[in-house]
DNA sequence: AGAAAATACTTGCATATTGCAACTTTTTTT
DNA sequence: AAAAAAAGTTGCAATATGCAAGTATTTTCT
């Protein structure tokens, strides 16, 4: 059988290349991490620190950190919750969203210029496998805690 | 059509989780730019500096420091180069072999459990997908270069 | 109700990582 | 023989990291 890991060690090194082009939206420049930390409030409504900390495996401390940045930077709202006032809603701001939906975007588009190199039925089975896998690697008990 | 960019980032970042597991063998803790760097010295034969770093995609400065510390470590070993003594030719160390075969066996041993969640079929499909995704990122205009 | 424990987040601190600019050494070009 | 180029290395300043210990708030336990 080939070597598999070699597969994936290429894949994700390429990947994070990709992601890393991603940074720089107009004239703000976005780090990798906060760019993965905008995508994740993009997606989440209003999630607490830790919740998003923890689906990006990240140190808590570090995490409040690279928040106390973002929002300085305004493109990240701090909101302590009514209910409970250890805990604090996070949300982007109207430039924030801009950003992360600009990065979305340019991710999508590089995205759709590699699957042009491919024909349509093998970007079908590309993507039916990533969901396969995501899936697999969410059931396995060795790997990927803390869970996404 | 459903959002490409979520699986993969999904992907990616868990495939990040894996690899972070595998930092340590035995009493050595590798980082993971270290664990990266000991994957690229176990396969290629001899490679100089520029090519190492490059294939990681990695600013060479930083990675003529992380070698420092690899060598400081004792599992990787720098040779001039006698044709042209500007190169230095990088091999790993016995240690450092064993190491990042320690590290290889545990990955692909990661990999099988995630696999073992999969029927034959799928696992074959995966593969081929993984393939077929690096084939075509490998001839993307505008991702991944520096290439690998 | 009131003390103790737990939870959510923050800060101190020491260490590691990063990348640009400028450097050394060696080789190639002119 | 001088100038340019190439391969690596350091200075330095900025940034990221994670543990330990801190604050503030809520929950649990008598």
């Amino acid at each position: 059988m080939e070597n598999v890991r070699e597969l994936f060690q290429v894949m994700t090194r390429r990947f994070g290349l990709l992601n890393k082009n991603c940074c720089q939206v107009g004239g703000s420049e976005v780090s990798m991490v906060q760019s993965h930390i905008l995508y994740e409030l993009l997606r989440k409504d209003n999630p607490s620190m830790q919740q998003v900390a923890e689906n990006l495996g990240m140190d808590i401390t570090t995490f409040s950190r690279q928040i106390q940045n973002l929002v300085k930077q305004g493109l990240v709202s701090k909101s302590p919750l009514s209910n409970d006032r250890r805990v604090y809603q996070l949300s982007l701001t109207p430039q924030g969203n801009y950003i992360a939906a600009s990065i979305d975007a340019q991710m999508n588009q590089y995205l759709a210029e590699v699957f042009s190199n491919m024909s349509e039925f093998e970007k079908e089975m590309v993507i039916k496998s990533v969901k396969l896998l995501n899936n697999a690697m969410s059931k396995s008990t060795v790997c990927c805690k803390p869970l996404i």
